[in-house]
DNA sequence: GTCTATACACCGATAGAC
DNA sequence: GTCTATCGGTGTATAGAC
């Protein structure tokens, strides 16, 4: 089947344009706010034919687009931080520096909103990879900043998570007016809190 | 009119339940995935008599619903802060004390995924509020310890985002196995590494 | 104040012509 | 591959009896 062979990755531009547009759609506004037809509308088709290219209904395109967004994040991650040097700080500017550059992707609210409404077992088989693909990549950062000597001994995870939340915020933060309005530099400044603190020590500028 | 009466704050027990109900299913799922059935079923009555006590419609319940929880939650704060002493580290720790002693409110999430369904001036109307009754508290906190030379100057909007960003992302954490399972413990760990870096420098242990 | 009944809009999905 | 037409389901909101 032509549908099947499509959804296993053909290129077919139209697909592709599909995907485009359904990912800005999802990542802007979330699962339930984005309808087919907004999708078909961008896409320059009419609600129906977007079946054609997208056999398996909205769920199933969600799930296609979440899919190769992990795929496009973990391999920009892993880009990133091959050319970023041994030490932490500028390896977590290396991811900054990637997560910025991208579409605010709004991680957390995909994993609490978006996820729970294509069900429990749907939920659970997305989140892992999910997971692995951007979490995995920074936690692998704090890991070796401590097996160096270089970080304190905590929780790889709780940092990584709590890294992801801080860019999320940076970009929400961005175009509101609070803070410094640019999120490059934001998420510097945030990562030189994480690395050196915020307290006020000899041997450091106050 | 009676209807605007209880609008205006009226105690009648039932129209209470219904605004403690709503509260618990917008925090859990969103604006988009609760309905009115389901408020109506936890409050106990058939959805169209919800429309007694909610004459304005699903928007007008959320828009109660969240200023009351923000002002619940900007009393909570005050409150936690007047007993905290002037330092930095207790202050943050009592600020976390408290989000964390609440239900999860994703924060986040209700401003980019909910507020927006409500319209762009319903929207601006209610995030300003939102923005002085969370932020605001903390934006201070960070002030303090900036003018009394213990914390570094830096942008004290993007610290507070920051902290509220990790409060709500240690929330997430807990319960999926990330991280170490519990939210008051990761909160202050977080803190620690905001006050004091993440670097192993000399005079502190690694 | 709560109920039943229903209007009305929207959305996802399918059928089938071209 | 794209279209028109339409079905079925769901969700908000209203009308009006009790």
């Amino acid at each position: 089947m032509r549908a099947v062979a499509e959804a296993m990755g053909e290129p077919s531009e139209a697909r592709e344009r599909v995907l485009d547009v359904a990912e800005a759609l999802f990542v802007a506004r979330g699962l339930a706010r984005v309808t087919m037809r907004e999708i078909a509308d961008a896409a320059g088709m009419r609600q129906a034919s977007l079946y054609h290219h997208a056999p398996g209904g909205k769920a199933q395109l969600y799930r296609e687009v979440f899919e190769r967004m992990i795929a496009h994040h973990r391999a920009g991650l892993e880009r990133a931080l091959a050319g970023a040097g041994p030490r932490l700080r500028p390896r977590l500017r290396a991811v900054a520096d990637w997560y910025v550059g991208q579409a605010p992707m709004n991680f957390l609210r995909m994993m609490t909103s978006d996820m729970p409404a294509l069900g429990d077992a749907e939920s659970a088989a997305l989140a892992g990879p999910a997971y692995a693909a951007l979490m995995q990549p920074i936690t692998e950062v704090f890991r070796g900043a401590m097996a160096a000597g270089e970080a304190r001994a905590l929780d790889p995870d709780l940092l990584a998570g709590s890294l992801l939340a801080i860019l999320d915020a940076v970009a929400f933060a961005e175009g509101r007016g609070y803070g410094e309005h640019d999120r490059r530099a934001m998420a510097h400044t945030m990562i030189d809190v994480l690395v050196d603190g915020l307290a006020v020590v000899e041997g450091r500028p106050g």
